[in-house]
DNA sequence: CGGAATTTGTTTAGCGGTTGAATTATTTGA
DNA sequence: TCAAATAATTCAACCGCTAAACAAATTCCG
């Protein structure tokens, strides 16, 4: 019945804080507090009383004055409290296991990947597995001083936004409830997100701060195919939050049937099973693929191609103006992207005028993870609010 | 440099009159001030001092009291005021002009189509054109007692957020400063917008009011083929704001070549000019549809089944369970819509458990004219603030 | 018929939060 | 050593919301 958003009341105060907070952030460098009240527009007095918010609420920590150029009193300088609350990111992907732990400003500072196939084993299996590779990661941070406020746990499939898993075809599970699975495990007592592996992934490599990345979509190739949207540096969810099932978009309507019923689908022409279908058994990644000629010389400019001509009608509909080769396609790049370039120079109307970019992904493969605990100290970092109870 | 938003003071008070002037535009009937204090969380007491503002803006108006089942003294009912700000909305198309004013309920009040192919006109004239079009509408709604508050122009091209159309390749237009032209002309006293024809139609079929429509794909056939997005009832714009480009998704990546060199768009398939390619030239539309046998056997089918193919992908990557056949295929929806469903229930990942709906659009011909002109009246309830200067 | 009940809408005191100016604090430069 | 400059805090004023009391208008019911 109601309308949309609630009232806001004294809520200006939340407001604020989040404004200041996310200011300090993005600063390049240790902002003060007259720095901050010129860059949000509020007034000294206001910035001031809003810091004393945060910083007594561990968000917040001053740092030594910098040296500075001229007269006057020296400015204290305020950075994301290292110590502050911390975020752990969990991922569940087809062939390994991992998980992270960020400080509040985003750095790494434990981490852990565990090579495994799961797709023999059960959910509630892996979730347990999952679940006591945080606890493990948790303890460590501990040990270290950093108190872990929450998680996020990303998995390859369909996620609601309750923490229901709807559908996650490589693992071939469907209607898992991850959120309550977690909640009885040894996280219990953490706030639990889900979502989806390319989504997360593609708020990693938003936030590892390449070249100023502002929209883009994030192709993660695993053994399917996923992707994220990010737009105006939000990720893009669609309506249900299923949206990036880029490895179900249609290349030739009359290509090979896919896994999904479907013919012709990406993930038939470039999907990990696809590249790898019929060559002899060897060990993955580079080293096979210098051996195999076919591959590189073929095989793989016909999944860039393929690729290309998916993603032109993405951008032609979502119109962003980079791609961002991620999951194995990251180190396959090299191969790829030309085919990739080609066609949505070919394909994409505004690029015309305005050409695309094709990029490897600058994350390693537990990107899923680390954008997941980023995600969790992130929303920490935009509402702040309930953290400065004081 | 900037984070992002500003900040917010007492600009509590924008915020709270917007909410409540949304609530009585979307209660059934209407509210009064002890409602809206329910329906907003507000107390009565602001509702009360809201409410004043925005009757003495203008905006609201109040109607005699319902009769009222029981005790107690009969509520002030409140609507949106029938006199209020009125909105102008023009759209430039392939083969028409046309124009309409709404009140700020969006009701259409007056409104006026005048065929005629544009290509062969230039710029400058086609604006004028419709310029001239929209001063005599507004003349109309002034001699009816109402004001026109601001314009919105629609146009079949890509346009900039500065009113600059930068390509509307149906037109063979580009680089037309349209906001700046328009301000030289008769309305050049009203603050002016332009917007894609395809997202303003599927403004005006979100707010058509049919079966609570949410999240959905308007597909606008004309000489082109558009989309405009819709999700959570609210446009989808993409990053630069050139999203929607359905015409030159590719179905067939060695398919025909398009206008815009690339091969196998969608365009090429069930674009108007490929529908009626090669048929002896006749009246246009259900005629002769009905007296060619061809058309509604198989062309058409064909065009559905390759307008599916290309959509399952947006679907796919963007999660709307709703598709609304507008412009020329709103009438052909009947030969049309079975082909279409058939591929996004064979195509579309979630169909398997979230069926997808084929619609055909409830609008007629000039739809972007009146998407737009309700543009400008929503634009006035979602910010109307700057109209309550007591 | 008349008072109690009921619901709407207004008035008033209080409170949280921002503003702007004055004040205090701390440094550099002459 | 003192003036200039910049940072940060204090304090009165103001704005908008809340809560509760109050006023208004109608129905219910004895």
């Amino acid at each position: 019945m109601n309308g949309g958003s609630p009232v806001r009341q004294a809520s200006v105060r939340a407001h604020n804080l989040a404004l200041v907070l996310r200011q300090v952030a993005v600063a390049p460098r240790p902002p003060s507090r007259a720095d901050l009240a010129s860059s949000t527009g509020l007034t000294r007095a206001t910035v001031s009383a809003l810091v004393d918010d945060l910083v007594g609420g561990g968000l917040l920590a001053e740092v030594g004055p910098a040296p500075r150029a001229g007269a006057g009193r020296p400015a204290a300088g305020l950075v994301l409290h290292a110590y502050g609350p911390a975020g752990l990111g969990l991922e569940i992907n087809v062939d390994y296991l991992a998980g992270c732990v960020v400080d509040l400003t985003g750095t790494v500072r434990h981490r852990a990947v565990v090579p495994g196939d799961q797709r023999p084993l059960d959910p509630e299996t892996v979730l347990a597995a999952v679940a006591d590779l945080g606890a493990r990661l948790r303890a460590e941070a501990a040990a270290a001083g950093r108190v872990v406020a929450g998680v996020a746990l990303a998995v390859p499939g369909l996620v609601s936004g309750t923490g229901l898993i709807h559908r996650a075809p490589n693992l071939a599970w469907h209607d898992v409830d991850a959120a309550g699975t977690l909640a009885g495990g040894p996280l219990g007592d953490l706030p639990v997100t889900i979502d989806n592996e390319a989504n997360l992934a593609a708020l990693a490599e938003l936030h590892a701060d390449g070249q100023g990345l502002d929209s883009f979509v994030y192709v993660s190739g695993e053994i399917g195919i996923g992707a994220g949207i990010v737009l105006r540096r939000e990720l893009f969810r669609g309506a249900r939050g299923w949206s990036g099932e880029l490895g179900h978009v249609c290349v030739r309507p009359d290509g090979p049937r896919c896994r999904c019923g479907a013919l012709g689908c990406l993930e038939q022409y470039a999907g990990q099973e696809a590249l790898l279908r019929d060559l002899p058994a060897g060990e993955a990644g580079l080293a096979r693929l210098r051996a195999d000629e076919d591959l590189a010389q073929h095989r793989l400019p016909a999944a860039g191609t393929s690729l290309g001509v998916a993603l032109a009608g993405v951008v032609n509909m979502l119109d962003v103006d980079t791609v961002v080769l991620g999951g194995i396609f990251g180190p396959l790049a090299p191969w790829l992207a030309p085919a990739v370039e080609a066609e949505l120079s070919r394909r994409v109307l505004t690029s015309a005028w305005s050409p695309m970019t094709v990029r490897a992904s600058a994350l390693g493969p537990a990107a899923a993870a680390v954008g997941a605990a980023g995600a969790v100290v992130r929303d920490i970092v935009a509402e702040p609010a309930e953290w400065v109870r004081s």
